[in-house]
DNA sequence: TATGAATGAGACTTCATTCAT
DNA sequence: CATGAATGAAGTCTCATTCAT
């Protein structure tokens, strides 16, 4: 009856993300209908019946996840000016695959992208995601040289951003398929290719 | 009792063939995981039971499919020498996604893609079908301009090919979050960086 | 793809009806809520899992009881004129405890009634069944006496026909309270306060 | 660590109450099986964990409220002549669907007499709220009038008793039904029934 | 005394797969 | 060859009950 404290809230949270992590984990090995609740919840070192007090059901589970994966981004995109974007795609090219924070797991991107084909609500999620993309690196390609962008005119912005993003999204493709790409051949087709697009 | 006849064979050939549309269909309907074999026999017109005189399992079915796209890729390559990759892209964007033949369709290949991850056999075809791709695509990079081709020297090629490649499957994957997409500014973006990458 | 024949149609409703069988039982010994699918499957000499091919769901099986005891009671009505309500209030008492088909079992009656406080849609078949014997009872109350009825005018019918009811369900319920109840003092008082009620 | 003391026994009894009181709502609400511990404390305002401390198990609060309303039937019976019966019982018809002490709440009278179809020790504690009602009946048929009864003989009392007791609780479960029904004419169809039960 | 997090058993339901017909 | 009834395993979810705090 009493007001939920502080420190419950705390718990409350912390085993929420316990239960994200080791769900992203199983759905990154087994896909959204692979994993099981029981999975999860062994992964998470838990009972199954104690995720529900913390999630819904399994589908908030993965609306949970795709909306963390927004937030990173986010922040991602605050922290970080890009400038050079081609190294930074070879850099995180094969990384996605271990589950680290940094840059969307390649197969969670696969697994999103396909729920979002029949889910509504993962669709309008990963919409998010995408706008946000795109708005980034708009913004990016129109900002003066001078604060880090590349002073593109307006007109032409959008379209080489949707290039930037195809590009950028049939990699992370690929990463799936070729994890062990030779990094060499990746490097020199990113810095062929990039500036062309970049570049006014 | 009898040998098998080159017209039961046909008939087995034609109820495989049945069975893959469907299994098709269901797929890309509701994922892999999410069709029902039930689901597919009556996309099929047939009973459930029939479905395992042609294949041994569900995931029989997945690897067929993926190799007959495999088999229809081949056809294309041979048939199709591209000479205006860019306005196809722009062409065939958006229409793979009601089932037709040409191309992969988008949500089937985030499908396969996303079960490779998982399925080494998946994965196996799926490489097939990746390196199909791939070397069609260098062969026609080098090749002379006069017979189609645009004459790159060998030691660019296949980075070119990557670029492409990774360009084709993210346009792919963007086919199905924004399939209302203008395809006037898609074809402007194609059109721009295209040219950049196949021209020496 | 045939069309359902009748021998598998005749087969389908022959499994419905054991289905039933089972579930009625299950439903008296143990309630609604406390049978379970497995139980009914078990006394049904089934899996649980094919009970799902004839019905959708519990609520499902609940409703057609409901609505299989409404068409006996149609039938018992049809064929029954009721010449001597007491005597078969008396007969019947204390033998619907056994899950014979001849007046709805007490303990049934009772869940019904309860789970009918919830469910509209059992609320709504209760109705439908409640109505019914209302309107057997005005009529075989108003009905002229040559044709077995009691020529009571049709203001007080209604009435009457409500106070028969309440009596009427109120013994089901103490049948199951009282199964061993003495007949002979239950027929000495049926037999006074009855033909209070029904003569003119 | 010390011996309980009368204040320590008053509050548990007051958090006994406050329980059951919940309870009988939720089991109103959603039955013995629908109602959920969470849900009665919630109602209760307290947490589950506390419900233990005051009671062995669910069916514990079950038995507790059947004792419960044998403790108010008795006291309602020492408070309470009934001269009236016909005219109490349309006055209290309806009335029990809200969750009011007098008289037996209607949807609760059902989930018990069901419970007891199957729990020995529900079906003892009714019998004894039957018995003592019956008595109470019985000693009130046969009281001579000076003193408020209607003087009948002790060998018809008993089946008067048992009819009035029928009547009474058909009428119960007719509440449940139809809970708007005219109460003229149910006053009507009782003033005529019930002086004829006992009347001598 | 009181909380509410945690568990484990068990409920309903679905579905790939088999097999008698 | 073809059907679809039947099974059994597995999955999602609920809830009575316990226990550390």
């Amino acid at each position: 009856m009493s007001e939920p404290t502080d420190k419950t809230q705390d718990r409350a949270e912390k085993q929420r993300g316990r239960i994200l992590d080791a769900a992203q984990q199983c759905f990154i090995e087994h896909g959204f209908h692979g994993a099981s609740i029981a999975n999860i919840a062994e992964t998470a070192g838990m009972s199954a019946g104690l995720i529900y007090r913390y999630f819904e059901n399994k589908s908030a589970i993965i609306l949970a996840i795709v909306d963390r994966q927004l937030q990173l981004l986010r922040e991602d995109i605050r922290l970080n000016r890009r400038v050079d974007l081609a190294g930074e795609m070879v850099q995180n090219y094969g990384r996605s695959c271990t589950a680290d924070a940094r840059g969307m797991n390649a197969a969670l991107l696969l697994e999103i992208s396909a729920e979002a084909t029949r889910d509504p609500q993962v669709a309008a999620a990963l919409d998010h995601y995408d706008a946000t993309v795109r708005a980034a690196l708009v913004d990016w390609l129109t900002r003066g040289t001078a604060s880090g962008g590349h002073g593109l005119p307006a007109a032409v912005a959008p379209e080489r951003a949707l290039l930037l993003q195809c590009l950028f999204e049939g990699l992370k493709l690929r990463e799936t398929r070729e994890p062990q790409l030779d990094r060499q051949m990746l490097a020199s087709a990113l810095r062929y290719i990039v500036p062309l697009v970049i570049e006014p």
